[in-house]
RNA sequence: GGGCGUUUAGCUCAGUUGGUUAGAGCAUCUGCCUUACAAGCAGAGGGUCUGCGGUUCGAGUCCGUAAACGCCCACCA
């Protein structure tokens, strides 16, 4: 039998395997007739490197697939990669500028050729960071969001959403990056805080020489303005609505009117009403029939309405006509502020609201039956934890049309075809002489239908019907409104039922201080080399068991130092019991009482294992097992299985143990296991598809249990008092009674320090439960020991004191449930007894 | 302006339906090279569980309230 090497070396048991297990495509959902389990993965963009947040979404992932997998469940595990609309387009062009080229001056097919060989190269990095991983993905399933069978669901959704008037098209002022040149979803616009300022500018009002003050952060934005309001209820300026301003630099008489949207409160309580800049006025300006002006274009600059200021940047247009009102005696004064400001998520860039024709979704109908499904148990998306729940439903419950038209070039198109002022929508080109709209789709249009498209969807294909609906989605809550909700709406209005059972909701990465990890910061971690440096497995055990759902983690290297540590006390273990195997057999087993104890509490963690696993409380799962395995295996079973280890039973449970031990471990740190499983007497081909542990209550036995359960505390109570008492070498013990002390002469030494009687100044009670025996000091007795003694002696009073109060409390023996209230007599008992062999 | 989360040992975190002396890893201290492992073994010290009030025989846990930090959502000119 091969032997273990004398260390455990991450990097040549990782070395291999992964390919091996690929070939032998040990990681193909099956067409047998097992009870599916499913789950997609979420695609990574084709943009970069995978960071760790990665590391641990998908490490979650595989926990949960190889586990069931391990049960016989037909588990699949769908890979894929997202295209990544913005994001990547973004970078393609990026690279082509840095190599010289002008992306613009491109043909479309020219570019998307480049983006194709761009995501080529990004899709193979991956691929070699998911094999680092270990991560057991189904290749045969492999999806991307542009494959032709999903660029058919994206059309098909389209289509029909359209023919049932979920999906429109119109003018509307939607969120636009003047960088990226493209329309924005709601989602992807973050607020963030600038330092701003409040321009008060006068308005003069015609006719009068009196003026309205009037508040704004943004003044290049009144070129285009269309009215003042006042509210109706704000006395001040009742006498004024009806009236006309003068529109400062542009001469242009513009209309007061009233509005609730003007606030009393804020400011002067006059606001400018700049219809095609900004979303509230918008509704004003509907509300009041007013025609809107546009002053900047899509590039970010001002237009050909924006008189002599053509052409400048916003931001400097800004400044500039700051300037012109200051010259002109219009400015009254500049009042600094930090506002909050919409960025693209993407570029960065402030996002202007621009009216623009453009594509929407309709999104009440279809957020109102994620609603009504939720409330259906049997149905519903279950959040684990269960509180973000509450981030979809709300989500659903205040959310607007959906903006899906993007001005780029990397997505699907939009099915959707002109000709002669006529459009046609549908799943082909209606012939000669109809032109295809330009745009493509949001990229979350198409991951939307992730869980359903990568099954087959819209074909019922036997992968949908085997594998769907899937049985759990793990993400970030970050990912919630993108993403979950998304697909939560889409499936439930096209295939009549929930994506998924439920949804494993993780935090986000932190560094030691807590910081996001970002590239601005440089303190992103890059999984690859920590695997280098602890490998894959020691870095899976640490994220997956290291926090609760839903909370974030800060990332420590120690503490993937410490798994790697913890792997490699389980490496040592499986060498000493290997060592011990070499001529193993098997043959008929004769329990003796210790093998029984090890049993007990091995059923029992496989008992607590399979119910964390299950409620996907992994953190649990990792201090159960490692608790069993350092303690209860390691630090006892085989300390004590040393004693007989010419004994085939002690052979036998090292070995069934050892190998329960490994299967439970395999899901979060595959590679180690497999290697140790390998060179066990007794194995499958592969750890991989072995039967994952079952408890049986015929392994159980309580009263051995309790039996070595007792001496061990005997033992560490004799270890205990030895050491405070700074007893060396020479002692003497005494037994008290005629228990059978067999097992702690062995673990304690004991060996030439038995007395019948022993006569010395210093005696120290070592009593637990039954056992019993008296520890004297051969030295006499010093000032130092006296005092601990003292010590010890105060706090049993003290204890003793304590109990006696709760148990003379009526209340308590009266309400208490009877066994605590005997356990507590016990204890009084006991410390009572104790104190006086202390006097 | 709404909503959520966090607050437990020096640090990072667990703590099930309320019930022994509140746990772990790392760090610290003491003693051990006991032939699986010194990346280890055997021990030890360290917490008025953020504050206040309540329910209860009993609260880290349930209820109310305050504070600090963080996050999400919302049209803040």
């Amino acid at each position: 039998m091969e032997m273990l090497e004398k260390k455990y070396n991450h990097e040549f048991v990782e070395e291999g395997k992964y390919e091996w297990w690929k070939e032998n495509d040990f990681f193909a959902a099956s067409k047998k007739d097992a009870k599916p389990y499913t789950i997609v993965i979420p695609p990574p963009n084709v943009t970069g490197r995978l960071h760790l947040g990665h590391a641990w979404d998908t490490a979650i992932q595989d926990v949960c697939i190889r586990y069931k997998r391990m049960q016989g469940f037909d588990a699949l595990w769908v890979p894929g990669m997202d295209h990544a609309g913005i994001a990547t387009q973004a970078k393609v062009d990026k690279k082509l500028r840095d190599a010289g080229i002008d992306p613009r001056s491109m043909s479309r097919e020219e570019w998307t050729k480049q983006a194709f060989s761009w995501k080529e190269e990004y899709a193979l990095s991956i691929h070699n960071q998911w094999a680092k991983l270990g991560l057991s993905l189904d290749y045969h399933k492999e999806r991307f969001t542009l494959d032709e069978g999903l660029s058919k669901a994206v059309r098909k959704v389209f289509v029909d959403l359209y023919q049932e008037g979920l999906i429109y098209r119109g003018e509307r002022l939607i969120n636009w990056d003047p960088l990226a040149r493209t329309a924005l979803s709601n989602e992807e616009v973050i607020y963030k805080d600038v330092e701003g300022a409040f321009y008060h500018i006068k308005y003069p009002i015609v006719g009068s020489d009196e003026y309205l003050e009037i508040a704004t952060t943004r003044p290049e934005t009144m070129l285009g303005d269309n009215a003042v309001a006042v509210n109706p209820l704000d006395s001040r300026y009742q006498k004024y609505v009806g009236k006309s301003v003068l529109l400062p630099l542009v001469g242009r008489e513009i209309p007061i009117i009233s509005d609730e949207h003007a606030d009393i409160e804020k400011g002067t309580g006059c606001v400018k009403i700049t219809m095609n800049h900004d979303p509230n006025d918008y509704e004003v300006g509907l509300r009041h029939n007013l025609k809107g002006i546009t002053v900047i274009g899509f590039d970010g600059k001002m237009n050909e309405n924006a008189l002599h200021y053509c052409g400048l940047d916003r931001f400097l247009a800004r400044e500039k006509i700051v300037q012109d009102l200051k010259n002109e005696g219009y400015l009254l004064r500049v009042e600094k502020i930090v506002h909050s400001v919409g960025h693209s998520e993407r570029t960065l860039v402030p996002v202007e609201p621009m009216i623009s024709k453009q594509w929407f979704v309709k999104m009440r109908p279809l957020a109102d039956k994620v609603l009504a499904n939720q409330k259906d148990a049997s149905k519903k998306v279950h959040f684990l934890p269960s509180r973000f729940e509450k981030i979809m439903n709300h989500w659903m419950e205040i959310t607007y049309d959906w903006c899906i038209s993007r001005q780029l070039w990397w997505g699907h198109r939009i099915p959707a075809w002109y000709k002669d002022g006529e459009t046609f929508v549908g799943m082909d080109s209606p012939g000669e002489g109809w032109v295809q709209d330009e745009d493509v789709l949001d990229t979350w249009f198409s991951s939307a239908l992730w869980p359903f498209s990568t099954l087959g969807w819209p074909d019922i294909t036997s992968l949908y019907q085997k594998y769907y609906p899937t049985d759990v989605l793990v993400t970030g809550y970050d990912i919630i409104p993108f993403w979950v909700n998304r697909m939560t709406f889409q499936a439930l209005h096209f295939t009549h039922q929930r994506p998924f059972k439920y949804c494993y909701i993780h935090g986000l990465i932190r560094d030691k201080e807590g910081r996001k990890m970002s590239k601005s910061l440089g303190n992103g971690v890059d999984p690859m080399d920590v695997i280098k440096e602890y490998g894959a497995d020691a870095l899976r055990y640490y994220l997956v068991t290291s926090t609760s759902p839903g909370t974030d983690l800060r990332y420590e290297e120690e503490k993937v130092r410490s798994t790697w540590n913890f792997i490699n006390k389980i490496w040592n273990a499986s060498r000493f019991v290997l060592m011990n195997l070499e001529d193993y057999q098997e043959s008929e087993i004769c329990l003796k009482d210790i093998d029984k104890w090890i049993l007990t509490k091995y059923n029992k963690t496989v008992k607590s294992v399979l119910k964390y696993m299950d409620r996907y409380e992994f953190q649990n799962v990792g201090s159960v097992l490692y608790d069993f395995i350092w303690e209860d295996f390691c630090d006892q079973y085989i300390e004590v299985a040393k004693f007989s280890l010419d004994d085939f039973t002690t052979k036998n449970v090292l070995l069934k143990v050892l190998t329960g031990i490994l299967k439970m471990l395999h899901p979060f740190m595959p590679f180690v296991t497999e290697e140790i499983y390998q060179k066990l007497p007794i194995h499958e081909k592969t750890i991989v598809l072995s039967m994952y542990p079952i408890y049986d209550e015929k392994e159980v036995y309580l009263k051995e249990e309790a039996l070595l359960d007792d001496i061990f505390s005997f033992v560490r109570l004799f270890r205990t008092t030895k050491s405070s008492y700074n007893i060396g070498k020479e002692f003497a013990v005494v037994f008290q009674n005629e228990e059978d002390y067999s097992l702690p002469i062995k673990m304690l030494k004991l060996e030439g320090h038995i007395f019948d009687t022993f006569s010395s100044s210093a005696s120290y009670p070592v009593t637990y439960k039954n056992y019993s025996l008296l520890l004297y000091d051969s030295h006499t007795k010093t000032k130092e020991e006296e005092e601990i003694k003292e010590k010890e002696i105060l706090l049993l009073k003290q204890s003793i004191s304590k109990r006696e109060a709760l148990l003379s409390n009526e209340n308590f023996c009266k309400k208490a449930p009877a066994k605590l209230v005997l356990e507590e007599q016990e204890k009084l008992k006991f410390e009572k007894q104790k104190l006086e062999e202390l006097l």
